[in-house]
Order: C-alpha cells, then sequence, then structure tokens
DNA sequence: GTTCGTGCAAACAATTTGCATAAGT
DNA sequence: ACTTATGCAAATTGTTTGCACGAAC
C-alpha cells in the first residue's frame, strides 16, 4: 500500500506539471509541496491546517499562498472544495465522484464511497429550472462516533 | 395562492409560538419578525440579507440579533442552513427534504423539488464508517440562466 | 420577580487585496 | 526578458462574544 501511495502520488504531482503546462502557468515549489501535502492527507483539511503543515517543509511559505494555490488546484480540477456548515473551507484532492458524511458537532468530514447516485432524474429536474449542471453531491449530516455520546446528552436535556 | 400563501404564513407562524412553548422560550417580536421575513422570500438569504429586509419593519434591531434568531430557528427546525460553497451561510424555511442547485458563479440556490432520493443506500454507507445519520441533501453545482453566457466565454478563454 | 433576549461595541476568524520582489519559463 | 507567483501587511467580510438594559412569562 505505500508503494502504491508513492506511486500515487508521482502519478498526481505528473498530472499537476501537465495541468500547468496546458494552461501556462509556471510549477512552483509551492504549489508542489501544497499539492502533495494535500494528496497525504485523507482528512479533508482547511487551508490553515495545510499551512501549518506545508511550513515544516517550506517554512518561509505565507498563509496567502496556500490559499491563492489551492483555489489554483480547483480550478485546474486537481482539487475540490467540500462545503460544510462552518465558515471554513475544506478540501479533497480526490476530484472522482463521491459524497461526504458531515458530523454535525465536531465538523469532521468522511468520504462515503461507492454509492452510485441516480444521477438522472436530479439532472432533469435541475434543467427545469434552467440550470446547467456541473456535478451533484450528497452531502450527509450526522454525528460522528466521536461524538454520539455528546449528542444523546444534549438531546435528552432538550426534551425534558 | 396570495390567500394560501398568507393561511401558510398563519400556520407557520403558529408553529413558532408552538416550538417556543414547548422550549419555554419567550416568543419575542424579533423572532415573529425575523421567522415571517424568511417565510416571504423564496431566494435563501444570507442573515445579511434577512438584516437589511427586518430593518425596514424593525429599524431598531441589531445584526446580532438577526444571527442568534436565525440559529435558534434552525435549533427549533424550523429552518435549515445550507451549504454552499462561500463562506456565508444561507437559511431556507423549507425544513421537508429537498435539493439545491447553486450557481458556481453568481452562488444563487433554487430549489429542487420532486426529487425523490434514494436515500437506504448512502444511508448504509455512511452506517459503515460508524456515523448515525440525520439527514442528506443533493448538492448540485451548476450554472444559472443569466451566467450562462459569462461561463461559456471563460471555458472557451481557457481552453485556448 | 425571574429568566431569557436584545442591542451595542468590540473581538474574532477566515479569507482577500495591493504592491514590491522573486521565481519559473 | 517576460510573465506569473510569492510574501508581507493591511483590509474586508461574516460571525461571535461580553455585558448592561429591557421585555416576556
Amino acid at each position: 500500500m505505500a508503494k502504491f501511495d508513492e506511486e500515487h502520488i508521482a502519478a498526481k504531482l505528473h498530472e499537476l506539471e501537465v495541468a500547468c503546462h496546458r494552461r501556462r502557468l509556471p510549477v512552483t515549489v509551492q504549489r508542489r509541496v501544497i499539492y502533495e501535502t494535500l494528496l497525504r492527507r485523507s482528512d479533508h483539511p482547511t487551508a490553515d491546517q495545510l499551512y501549518a503543515d506545508v511550513r515544516r517543509r517550506l517554512p518561509g511559505i505565507s498563509r496567502t499562498t496556500v490559499y491563492r494555490v489551492l483555489e489554483t488546484l480547483v480550478e485546474l480540477g486537481l482539487a475540490m472544495r467540500i462545503p460544510n456548515r462552518q465558515a471554513v473551507v475544506r478540501y479533497d484532492p480526490n476530484t472522482e465522484q463521491h459524497h461526504h458524511v458531515i458530523c454535525v458537532l465536531c465538523d469532521r468530514v468522511e468520504d462515503l464511497e461507492g454509492v452510485p447516485l441516480a444521477e438522472r432524474p436530479i439532472r432533469e429536474q435541475a434543467e427545469v429550472t434552467g440550470f446547467e449542471v456541473l456535478d451533484c453531491t450528497m452531502v450527509v449530516r450526522g454525528v460522528c462516533p466521536d461524538c454520539r455520546d455528546d449528542y444523546r446528552r444534549r438531546t435528552l436535556a432538550n426534551s425534558s
């Protein structure tokens, strides 16, 4: 799995180069390191979490750059923003269609793979509104295992 | 339709009173006016848009109160937050299950009613991750009619 | 009368912008 | 050489908090 990961990361970094060349954007160290850092995390980090992480390899990097590079990655189709309930953007390097569960208490995000979505009816309905559909994602709100006890406690307190 | 709307709004305002009593929360003017204003809009307003609107009826109201009351409405189950790509929260007084299309350019939100979602497989998959599922919504990203030309123009420019 | 809400001002956090400098091509 | 990105500091935006006063039960 480790070897596969390295191969996977190398392949993805190559994709970054190709995408940059196609758009005539320079392949900077920052872009490479930020993308690689994002690829190595599976926890859908926020820009600030990535900043803290990237800083260890590039101590001089600025927070601004992290924000800017992440948006560039989104434009290049190499990352996606996850819509979440808080006013913090989270990023995911997996741009294949998949869904997310978000904990309503701690805001943790988890992937839901292998749920083929019946997109057809949604696309059709969306086109009734005049929208041109780009993609659809399921956002599942829930309570993660770590917060379950806390959640039960609160719910009981409210219904009293 | 107008008469129905008024009846509908009266019924919903009554729901607010019931919900407040049940939780032993005072039914304040602000709560009533903010909820009614939200009910009369179908554009999924942000807290700030509602503030501007509510101000006309309650000139002395503070922005803080609008934010606080909206969160109370969510807790009471009378409104829901819509996850959107920007760092701005939007509110919807329709708490029935329904989905949303969001314009990637202007961030406008439209309802998608009548798309029965096959929730079963999603819930099952979510429970594999250990999450207790509360609800699931489809988030469709797309381009609204007003932004379509702009979008086509940008896309062509990028692929050149 | 007691509890909870409201308004204000100030704090905060996440994100964006303008501009001079430094890299990448 | 030329273009585009980067780093810094400052500005902006959306939202939250502490506290004194006022309204609802």
